[in-house]
DNA sequence: CACGTATGTATCGTACAGCGATACGAGCGC
DNA sequence: GCGCTCGTATCGCTGTACGATACATACGTG
């Protein structure tokens, strides 16, 4: 079967979505489920409680559309009616999000592992996953002093500009970290972000020969993260541990002599 | 056509879900978005990768459905192949979760009084969502040592034997408190878990009266757990704020005096 | 090595679920 | 009062999504 070089004669038609092209694989595809996933996704570009009206715009659905989708999710949990009557994320999608990080081996396999290099770093320590242009936490674990955003999981930053990410693309080949870089868009997140390509190009060049990266106030003003990669058993790298601490208590060398051996110690144990 | 076979054709319509009745409310409902959150869902009864043959059965959809919804989802990132060829959740719905914490307002409130919360009492602290017979984990803060399951947003315990639920039930009048007492499973978690109803209403009158609940190895051992009530506006629990601590390094009493006025402290803080 | 039984994948004709436009009523600001 | 926007409800048509079924493949197993 499977004649596969020409996916031609069939399937792969092309769908519009806003002003991009999506490439869907198969008439299997359920348009109706997606318009609904496109309703949930709205509150990803704004986070707040949204009206039906607004959803449907953010959705680039009809109102109709919305309404039925909204209800749906309404009724299923997945939407929650907020205390002015408006819509937002309903409790569902943490059960979800928790059967994800449960389902998923290398997470199951990773926790123990960041536990124990919390323990020892006494820093906060992060998991994140490889997700192309950004890397995506799904484990982490604090110390004392925290932001909000720090405590979240599922938050992503751009690989570009992340010690993890930069950690990652050190194990991948020329050509795909170009790639990556350019269709990055560098938009710098503190005024110390990295965002010349030669620079960037440099510290991934670095990070390959250390075996970790590091990022200083590149995402947040005063936090330093350091990071190893996490590779498959295709030798290709798919997450990364972090530890992030203050410069407040620590000087960038300082804290690269002293955390650079647990990070790569952490992320070799979970290869493979 | 409109063959007036069977289905009445009127609003709230019942339909049936394994053995489960569930009304739904209109007829804005999209069957097919809801099967293929069925699929979704298989997952939080079996953690694993599963074949689609698995879903479509424990999803209660035949094949094709599954297929179908399967596709849909995969294309769009909500599920995604296991390196062994199997289907398991996809990691957008982090993405998913993590807007429904951005969303919510009573979390974006809660998370810096639970950092501060963390940081003067140096336990675990955990803020978990009122959701009938489960107590639903929303923010997690963890200490030191810590095993997989501490760590993870998402989590769901039931009400009746845990002290962030039985901090809600004291804030509930005796009729909705022996709703939930009855309608829970009482299934005991630990050797230590309170089952009997007299005994867990004892619980709860006494944290009517102290103004907070514990619980000492009810849903892990070595573990007791201290929690206090947040309320909205209406009088009515929403939620609970937890303190964690080790048997292995307090007394039970020791553990209530110093953390009790620090729990009602942060509770009351977000009640309102 | 044919066999049975899993699996995932693909096809197909038809019914009916879901489509979008539109109408309706409530609430707000002017 | 008017004019706007909101959420909600209605309706007839159509094309999406339905379930059965067929097909390819990969296993063990006797």
């Amino acid at each position: 079967m499977m004649n596969d070089t020409a996916s031609d004669m069939r399937a792969g038609s092309l769908r519009t979505r806003g002003d991009q092209l999506v490439e869907v694989d198969d008439r299997l595809f359920l348009q109706s489920v997606a318009r609904a996933l496109y309703v949930l996704e709205a509150f990803g570009r704004d986070a707040k409680p949204m009206s039906l009206s607004e959803i449907a715009a953010s959705a680039q659905v009809t109102k109709s559309a919305a309404q039925r989708a909204a209800q749906t999710l309404l009724s299923l949990g997945y939407l929650e009616r907020s205390p002015d009557g408006g819509l937002m994320p309903g409790r569902r999608l943490l059960d979800r999000a928790f059967d994800y990080l449960r389902s998923n081996p290398l997470i199951e396999r990773a926790t123990p592992i960041l536990i124990e290099l919390r323990k020892n770093s006494g820093e906060r320590v992060d998991f994140s996953l490889f997700d192309d242009l950004t890397i995506l936490y799904a484990i982490r674990l604090q110390s004392k002093r925290e932001t909000f955003f720090a405590t979240l999981a599922g938050r992503r930053i751009p690989t570009f500009c992340s010690s993890g990410g930069r950690a990652i693309l050190a194990h991948l080949d020329d050509s795909a970290v170009d790639d990556i870089l350019r269709r990055s868009e560098r938009r710098p997140l503190t005024p110390k972000t990295i965002v010349d390509l030669d620079q960037i190009w440099e510290k991934v060049r670095e990070a390959r020969q250390e075996g970790y990266a590091y990022a200083a106030e590149e995402s947040l003003v005063g936090e330093i993260v350091l990071s190893a990669a996490v590779i498959n058993d295709k030798q290709q790298p798919v997450a990364a541990v972090h530890i992030a601490g203050s410069l407040s208590e620590w000087t960038v060398e300082d804290f690269r002599k002293r955390f650079a051996p647990l990070a790569i110690e952490a992320a070799r144990a979970l290869s493979y």
